[in-house]
This record gives structure tokens, C-alpha cells and sequence, in this order.
DNA sequence: CAAACAAGACTACAGTTGTAATCTCAAAAA
DNA sequence: TTTTTGAGATTACAACTGTAGTCTTGTTTG
């Protein structure tokens, strides 16, 4: 059974980092964010506790970290649990919803049938 | 100021009775759901301390209970909380996502433009 | 009236989250 | 070599969550 790893909002910014660069050492992953340093690296040691971030010895006292969860899964596990709050799972119920709410448009959909027709 | 008022995963299901259902005493909720009772107490004493429902006295010892956020409150607030995580904001990368998993289909997007044009 | 019931109030308690300070100690700088 | 620096480890702490038990006391039942 894989376990649920969740990644918490205040951790989020350091893994959108780790997404966009790929591998990198603490200094440079702080260098990427704003924010409190010790709070930061909390934040980054809850991630490597987690299993969300993966921590290969360097050099002897500090790491080189990497995402361990993807982008797309994490995606994944948040559309889902947002699909699932909001719409009991329907993403018809929730297109709609958007339509509705104008946060999509017309334009906008016919750019994506387009784009699939094409291929 | 308007407080943001957080609706926990736990109180979800509480939440959609009463949208469901209108104003209903606690007996009444509980008797549309599964769980501990004691636990769903918590839980309904929580939403009332948060603000989310409004507990208004029925008889002495018991109240009437009614959502005092909206479920669109609610899906707006899961929405925007979704699209900034996920997808930096923007409803049209997310849509472009459903597709690539889809999620979505070329029918649906075609339906949803037809509904808009019929207005 | 006495006993049982139960809604709501209060208490409990561990895990997660947001935020941050202090401690350790090897490596870099003076 | 002595000092400084800073990565990482440890500790802190309150708010929020998930889950649930106990206490109070008016109401219902026998």
C-alpha cells in the first residue's frame, strides 16, 4: 500500500522549486523564495520526513534534495479531493460550474476542442 | 474585514445536509449520516463556533441549525484555493489538464459551448 | 414522582500546520 | 590556529483537525 504523502500549502513554494529546477542544495532552493530561513528549512525537513523530498549526502553536512512526489501527482491528488469536495467527483458538474461562474469561456472551449481535434 | 471562515474535510458532509435540506435540528442531520454521534457533535459545534451554520433555539435545550455559508461560497473558495495551488490561478491551464487526462471529453466541452449559446 | 433518555456543553488528546528560535559542529575565513 | 559561519538537527508552541468520551439538565417515560 503506497501511503499518502499531502503536501501542506506552506510547503508547496519549495516544491514548486524543486519541480522547476530538479535537483539543488538548500542555500539554492532559499535563494529561489522569500520568507523566514528557519521556517523555511522546518518546512524542507518536514518534506524530507514526509518523503515528499529525497536528500542525497553531498558533501559531508549538507544534502542535495530532490522532489520525490511529481508535479502531475500531485495535481492528481489535488483535483481529485477538489472534484470530490465541491462536485462529488462530477469534472462535468464542475465544468459547468465554471461556465456558469464565467471562469471559462466560449473562446476558451472551442480552443481546446481545437486543439484536440488537432491532435 | 470578512472573517475567512475554513470548512474542514470532517464538517463537509454536515455542510451539504443542510444546503441539501435547509434548517434541520441536530437529530435530524445525524439521521442523514453515518458516524460516531458524539464525534458529529463536535463537529456541528465547530461549524456553529466558526460561524458556517447559525444555531437559532427551538425549543429550550434544542436549536435549529442552517448553513450560513453557501455551498457557491464554499465551491468559489475550494475553487480558487484549487486553481492557485495546482495551476497558479489559472482556470485555462487547468482546463488544458483535464483534457490531457481526461478528464474531460471533446463531447462535453461541444455541449457546454452549445448550452451557452442557447443562453 | 422516579428513572431513563438525550441535546448540548465541556473535556481530551494526538497529529498536522504555520511559524520560528536555539543548538551543534564541520568547513571556511581571518 | 582561532574565530566565524551556516547547514542541518532539535525544540517550541499555538491553532486547527479528526475523533470521541463525560457531564448537565430538561424532557419523556414508566
Amino acid at each position: 500500500m503506497k501511503k499518502n504523502i499531502t503536501i501542506a500549502d506552506s510547503e508547496l513554494p519549495i516544491m514548486k522549486i524543486l519541480w522547476e529546477k530538479g535537483t539543488l542544495t538548500s542555500p539554492q532552493i532559499f535563494e529561489n523564495m522569500h520568507g523566514n530561513k528557519s521556517t523555511l528549512k522546518t518546512l524542507l525537513q518536514r518534506l524530507v520526513t514526509k518523503g515528499a523530498v529525497t536528500a542525497k549526502e553531498n558533501t559531508s553536512r549538507t544534502y542535495l534534495y530532490t522532489a520525490a512526489v511529481t508535479q502531475q501527482e500531485y495535481i492528481n491528488s489535488e483535483r481529485k479531493s477538489f472534484l470530490q469536495k465541491a462536485f462529488d467527483g462530477s469534472a462535468k458538474k464542475m465544468l459547468l460550474n465554471f461556465v456558469q461562474e464565467e471562469k471559462i469561456t466560449k473562446e476558451e472551449l472551442q480552443q481546446l476542442i481545437d486543439m484536440i481535434e488537432e491532435g
